[in-house]
DNA sequence: AGAAATCCCAGTAAATTACTAGGAAATATG
DNA sequence: CATATTTCCTAGTAATTTACTGGGATTTCT
């Protein structure tokens, strides 16, 4: 009989019951961790032990999300002890968008080959479908980009602020 | 040594190397084929063989998709000798919305417990990354559901009209 | 020196996608 | 009435992706 040690965060297969169009846990985990970082951070770097005990995510997995929202450009790291992460960039500087890119790639709804010019679709010209492809991504887009990090946080304050059980705001 | 007799519709795996927030091949193959449907009904039923040689799509996978369509009352169906598809409204009371609403399933980007009310989202009320995903949603249910089938098959005429090679009419 | 961090790379079970395959049932036509 | 054509339904599967876990090197503060 063999038992395991190390309990599982027990997992969310994308939420569930999957349809397509969704998220994956990086960008819905990372956003969570950033608004996180960005709020406690001003006294100091932020660690991924204490983001990952405050938001109940694995600190492992966390590890790697930090990393691609480090590689973005969004967030820089001191190494050793004491250190962390802290913002690169003012919070009013930073998008959704600029989040959810960096975690999850582009958020084009089709990688079609006919919406960059050196791409070989066969159908490049006739295309149809291709125009709702590029009027989806084009929503999508402005959406992401209007919403700043700096309005997540605020939102986050008000509503933990009055909340008594602090284990409770999660983002 | 072992010939494969059926030649496999090289796939098209979320359309190469896949980020995520990808519609997948339902989504995209069953739009393309309802546009054919729409373009090519008028003297009677439109069979799925005749559909997957104009598009190029693999006949079985095609009949499953139609199903899907049916099952959401965008399409009937006529069974046996000389049947096929037909559209069950007019090309104006289709949106795209409605089409891969059938195909895929929610287009929400997060099945976020705490937007519907029975659901146990430990952090429901102070869940601030909840604002985003139902922006995110709401951007793109209003994008998808302004653009008929219509508008499509319009367009499509417009531009096949002018294409002397008819087989590049694909959509 | 030692603890606390980040960094980097490798491995893996579960889930999903994008099909293929087989055959039953319905219907028009000769 | 036989036959071809077509939808309908269910099952199977290889490739791919997701959501993690694990080991260990490196950096830095104390």
């Amino acid at each position: 009989m063999s038992v395991s040690l190390t309990e599982r965060h027990y997992g969310e297969y994308t939420a569930g019951r999957s349809g397509k169009m969704k998220l994956s846990t990086k960008g819905r985990y990372g956003l969570r961790a950033l608004i996180d970082l960005a709020q406690y951070s001003g006294d100091g770097p932020v660690s991924i032990t204490s983001i990952s005990v405050r938001q109940d995510l694995s600190e492992r997995y966390l590890e790697q999300l930090m990393s691609l929202l480090k590689k973005a450009g969004l967030v820089r790291s001191i190494r050793g002890a004491g250190g962390g992460y802290v913002l690169a960039k003012d919070t009013k500087e930073i998008s959704v968008g600029d989040v959810l890119r960096a975690l999850e790639g582009s958020l084009e709804p089709v990688d079609c080959p006919g919406l960059d010019p050196e791409g070989g679709c066969k159908a490049a010209d006739s295309c149809v479908t291709k125009y709702v492809w590029k009027r989806i991504n084009e929503s999508i887009t402005r959406t992401v980009d209007e919403i700043s990090l700096d309005q997540l946080v605020e939102e986050s304050r008000k509503k933990c602020a009055s909340d008594a059980d602090r284990t409770k705001c999660k983002n």
